[in-house]
DNA sequence: TACGCGTGGAT
DNA sequence: TATCCAAGCGT
């Protein structure tokens, strides 16, 4: 398949279902190296229980292994079945996903949970379109997921593929343009074996995590090296393309640290936008008084204590200044308890579902009571 | 179509 | 330290 890589490859403009020689064997190489040398004792990888599957691809979305193992485990452990899971409080599961990020995936999570319950009778569904219908769940994760659970036919096409492909077949251009993308899908199609779905999905994964990583891939190891064309022309340092960056904006946030009796004052957050769902801090802009916000926005008579330093979060799309007010209540004027507000101790306060920058913020606060008594 | 959405690891 | 980006999806 001469014209892959090209700018106007043929595949873009007229398709070929039936792959060629070097297409096939690409597959069945890929598949023998990962029985040999894959990954095989992950925690997801001792079952086909299409739930655990489930739960597993969604926190691999953006995410290390690595930063997954704990999350998976706790998580299983709390909600062994879609119907424990359906049942769940969001704040629960809120809570076993704090720290992980993508919050947004948990709520769909959630949400899939009951839907799967109420749509299709508790059982998973089987079929490509009705799993990629439940939120959270695109193509290449319903593809992982038939494939894992169900040893379907359908390609994947995550981080790992685009690096494989993109350096395989020296595909130009960063993998995010939607051109780029649908010449990989019609690729993915193409290259998909007629069995053994499961191992193959694996096997792309794993060659793309462990040897054709982004930077210094392991070619030695490589079982495509002979017909690899970024290898074959030196340029597995400059593909894939990378993304076309901006500078990110910079903004500052006033975080105002409540403490009354020995506990600290939580106040959740919307469902959407940043942080949607997680218990979090007061915000106030840096630029109003913290004590005056208190009274207006919560009729608390307040006394200043030490402040701490600035923490500077930084996000994939601007970077936060935390400039964190520790406030000590000494009155309520009014009554302001409502379902978006609580009370917790120190201790509860960091077990609760909670973003990362505040939660260090609370165990620095934790520690500097400790140390004084 | 481009952007919003977290956190941590690697270089 | 700054930058990139990792098993993407929703809007």
């Amino acid at each position: 398949m001469q014209g892959i890589g090209m700018p106007e490859s043929v595949h873009t403009l007229s398709p070929e279902p039936v792959p060629s020689d070097s297409e096939v064997s690409f597959a069945s190489k890929l598949i023998s190296w990962q029985k040999r040398y894959g990954r095989h004792d992950l925690p997801w990888q001792q079952t086909r229980d299409p739930y655990a599957v489930w739960v597993s691809e969604i926190m691999l979305q953006q995410t290390q292994v690595a930063a997954v193992i704990g999350y998976y485990q706790r998580f299983m452990q709390s909600f062994p079945t879609i119907a424990s899971l359906a049942m769940a409080t969001q704040d629960d599961v809120m809570q076993h996903w704090s720290g992980l990020g993508y919050y947004s995936r948990a709520r769909n999570l959630h949400k899939a949970a009951q839907q799967v319950m109420e749509v299709h009778g508790g059982v998973f569904p089987q079929t490509l379109e009705a799993i990629q219908a439940l939120p959270g769940i695109g193509r290449s994760t319903a593809s992982a997921i038939a494939s894992f659970a169900f040893e379907a036919p359908h390609p994947i096409l995550d981080g790992n593929v685009k690096r494989v492909f993109a350096r395989h077949f020296a595909i130009e251009g960063w993998p995010g343009l939607p051109r780029v993308e649908q010449q990989m899908w019609a690729l993915a199609e193409r290259l998909q074996p007629a069995q053994e779905h499961g191992p193959y999905a694996q096997a792309l994964m794993d060659m793309g995590a462990t040897l054709c990583t982004r930077s210094r891939p392991r070619c030695d190891a490589c079982p495509l090296q002979t017909t690899c064309l970024a290898y074959r022309e030196g340029r597995t340092r400059e593909l894939p393309a990378s993304k076309p960056r901006k500078a990110i904006p910079e903004k500052s946030t006033t975080m105002l640290i409540l403490l009354h009796d020995n506990q600290v004052m939580l106040e959740k957050r919307p469902g959407s936008g940043i942080w949607g769902g997680l218990w979090s801090l007061p915000e106030v802009d840096s630029t109003l008084d913290a004590q005056q916000a208190a009274v207006e926005r919560y009729g608390f008579q307040t006394q200043k204590l030490p402040p701490f330093g600035t923490l500077t979060h930084v996000f994939s799309h601007f970077k936060l200044h935390i400039l964190p007010q520790p406030l000590a209540v000494e009155a309520a004027l009014t009554a302001n308890q409502t379902p978006d507000i609580q009370w917790l101790t120190l201790e509860a306060a960091v077990q609760a579902g909670i973003p990362a920058p505040v939660r260090v913020l609370l165990e620095q606060l934790r520690w500097q009571q400790t140390a004084l008594l």
